[in-house]
DNA sequence: CACTGTGTTCGGATGTACCGAACGACGTTG
DNA sequence: CAACGTCGTTCGGTACATCCGAACACAGTG
């Protein structure tokens, strides 16, 4: 009764108690760091208090939330430290790309990240700030909208029509800005643009005055393995400079390619762009 | 039948599923990179095929875990970089003794940490590794023995010994090399010896040829927040220099303290230490 | 003292999580 | 080719764990 057809079709096969677990971590997650009350809690997750003392104290006995007392608040544990590096050392794309975000960031002094391809969705591991750049917020981690960001569309021009069709009608076209692409063809025709620069761009498309430019590398299976991207303010860059910027995070991600063991852009694009 | 007294005794509020599903998390973690096969996973998880998958797939959906096809192998999901990295976040201690690990790091040219202060153990949450020093494989998150490392005698060396006995009591005394102290009276006077140096060393107690010296810091409510360490090579550092590292490694803890708001360690040792 | 807010305990009915068996595919072996 | 070993997946039925609601102890506040 809470979601009618919310969460995925296939219900079966998922156990009720452990969503809900899942659910307590990130209501907690999204919290202040001091920590959030049981009532709380089971106010917003919408369980009994029992019931969520139930799970809260599961949790926090596989370290996963902490009760730090007094006045039993719960927060993250520092199990999920120690479970996100062994993420990110079995993902090892964070140390292989990040002496050339380094140079990447030292060259076009603006924050650098990368970002892996997660079922449709482009997910930054790594990041390097750029020299005396404003600091975005951008928690590691994070899904981004495929659609409205740089390394979004890099990845999605990498992809078949179909498969971008797919994934944008399981995900929706929300706008984040006035400049947000919301229609699938436009956002095709853009996708086919990036296709034949080598680099996606998203001009003030997921923030206001935010200019971002991302270029897809590959694994060593000839697959889209994930995307690098550099954002920084609209304003600090003058529009002739575009696609200068544009062709250095290409190499950039060329280098990656390279030391995935995948093919670079250009010859990925003769051998595999043709059956698109 | 699995384990007769080994976990909690209040068992009364933990859900089996969901402690179920923490376990296959872990286990999922101490696997390789590359995943693992859904029957493995339910082999040493001792449940049913059936319902392993059950718990993977929700795990899955809430994305703690990933299943990467072809022939479905689970690893570890983006989710936890991003609770991770929030977890982190909500923690300061990283950000704030990030500048003066890196002091640390130089003055020393050794791997200098800092953790945090756990249910009586040392969880270590960030590193700063020293320049062309080893690498220590040495991952961020993982609770190490609070009798065995530098970090956890300078830790316990601030609790009372009814505290101390109890936390012993609770995890045992396992030797880790020969050098290993393993009856509560040596650790008791060793922690004596460390609250009047300030520091606490650990001579090749939790790994052979390993030297590590640590000193404990205090937050604003005056108890221990954590300790600061750093890691060596034992042949690298003749014995007559011990002293001198360790007050520097003392100095370091004291502005970690300051940064805090808390007490530095002499005048904490005067107001608090003669109750012990 | 009544009242609202905590966190905690317990009993009992509902429903779900779990198992076991069976199926279709794939690879290897005789 | 048949027999066998895996693998992942589906499904039905029932024991039992999960979840709720009510009640408790306690703290702060009007």
């Amino acid at each position: 009764m809470a979601e009618p057809a919310d969460e995925d079709v296939a219900d079966r096969y998922t156990v009720r108690s452990v969503a809900r677990a899942m659910r307590l971590i990130e209501i907690v997650a999204d919290g202040p760091a001091e920590g959030r009350s049981l009532s709380e809690l089971a106010r917003e997750l919408g369980a009994s208090k029992s019931t969520t003392l139930a799970l809260a104290r599961t949790l926090a006995s596989a370290g996963m939330l902490r009760d730090s007392r007094p006045g039993p608040r719960y927060s993250l544990g520092t199990a999920l430290i120690r479970l996100g590096d062994i993420t990110k050392s079995q993902l090892p794309l964070g140390d292989i790309c990040r002496p050339v975000l380094s140079r990447l960031a030292e060259l076009t002094k603006m924050t650098s990240r990368v970002a892996i391809y997660d079922q449709g969705y482009p997910v930054f591991i790594e990041r390097v700030d750029g020299p005396g750049s404003v600091r975005f917020h951008t928690p590691l981690g994070q899904r981004e909208e495929p659609h409205a960001s740089a390394a979004g569309k890099a990845i999605l021009a990498t992809l078949g029509e179909d498969q971008v069709r797919a994934i944008c009608a399981d995900h929706g076209l929300a706008a984040r800005t006035s400049r947000t692409i919301t229609d699938i063809g436009s956002l095709l025709s853009a996708l086919a643009a990036a296709r034949s620069d080598g680099f996606a761009v998203d001009d003030e498309e997921d923030a206001e005055g935010i200019f971002c430019v991302g270029a897809a590398f590959f694994g060593h299976d000839g697959g889209c393995a994930g995307a690098i991207s550099v954002t920084g303010i609209k304003s600090d860059l003058p529009a002739w400079k575009v696609n200068e910027l544009g062709r250095t995070v290409r190499r950039a991600a060329d280098q990656v390619s390279e030391l995935l063991g995948g093919d670079r852009y250009s010859t990925w694009n003769l051998t595999a762009g043709a059956l698109a």
